[in-house]
DNA sequence: AGTCGGTATTCATAATAAAACATACCGTTA
DNA sequence: TAACGGTATGTTTTATTATGAATACCGACT
């Protein structure tokens, strides 16, 4: 049995969230983290750099920057982009492109579990 | 053996590390992070925020809002402050404080170290 | 040839975050 | 009680980063 008093002291357990973020470096700097991966990921689905970004709120001047980054730091270019034509242009993920998004989210999948696994064991 | 001519087009492949970080979340935001875990160590060394803030260049404003937010956070208080007194006062872990910062490393190390593995099978 | 819509690029501006500065407070010790 | 050195706190600059606006370019299509 338990006493009322006995919550007078009593503080309410705090809950915590491990968090885990992951991205790949080359020599030049980032090559690929979270937000570029979504950003191909929208290109992919969307067809332009200029809706992908708009899907997520990026500017298009950043989205240019990170595919332009990206492809730079690739061995081969994630994104294959076109310029004029009937609807002005757009861009795609080529096979390198498509098989980069898979790759990270499924390395991040592995790993947030993992990491939840050994987060149980935590006690803050 | 191998032609010149192959050289042509050879490309060098490009050399890619994968970077993991991992951090704490509580309801009202960050909680411990790489940065804190680093500044609280520091702490333990030097016996006062201001000190453990300069060992990181990091300035004694934020590293004393860190100790401040961690605290409240915490089910007990990680870091203990003492105010004026023989060397004007002073800081260092609690009990708590030292299990967080053997916790996060050791959480960290077993993360990296899976993640390193994963990565291997990785290619870009 | 002119329209359309996305890419390519520069430049100015806004939003955020971090550092620097300035002061008051605090308690032991000389 | 005056000095010292760290804590406590607000304010002001600086630095970093992201956004927005403006413009040129491109090529299929009518």
């Amino acid at each position: 049995m338990r006493y009322a008093y006995d919550c007078i002291s009593m503080k309410k357990e705090k809950k915590y969230t491990l968090r885990v973020r992951l991205w790949v470096e080359e020599t030049n700097g980032i090559f690929l983290g979270l937000g570029r991966v979504i950003l191909l990921e929208n290109i992919g689905k969307t067809g332009s750099i200029t809706n992908a970004a708009k899907e997520m709120k990026m500017s298009y001047r950043q989205a240019w920057q990170f595919v332009e980054d990206m492809n730079k730091q690739a061995n081969v270019p994630l994104v294959e982009k076109m310029l004029g034509g009937k609807n002005g242009g757009g861009a795609r993920l080529t096979v390198a492109g498509e098989s980069a998004v898979k790759s990270y989210f499924k390395l991040e999948n592995k790993i947030r579990k993992f990491a939840n696994k050994e987060a149980t064991k935590l006690k803050f």
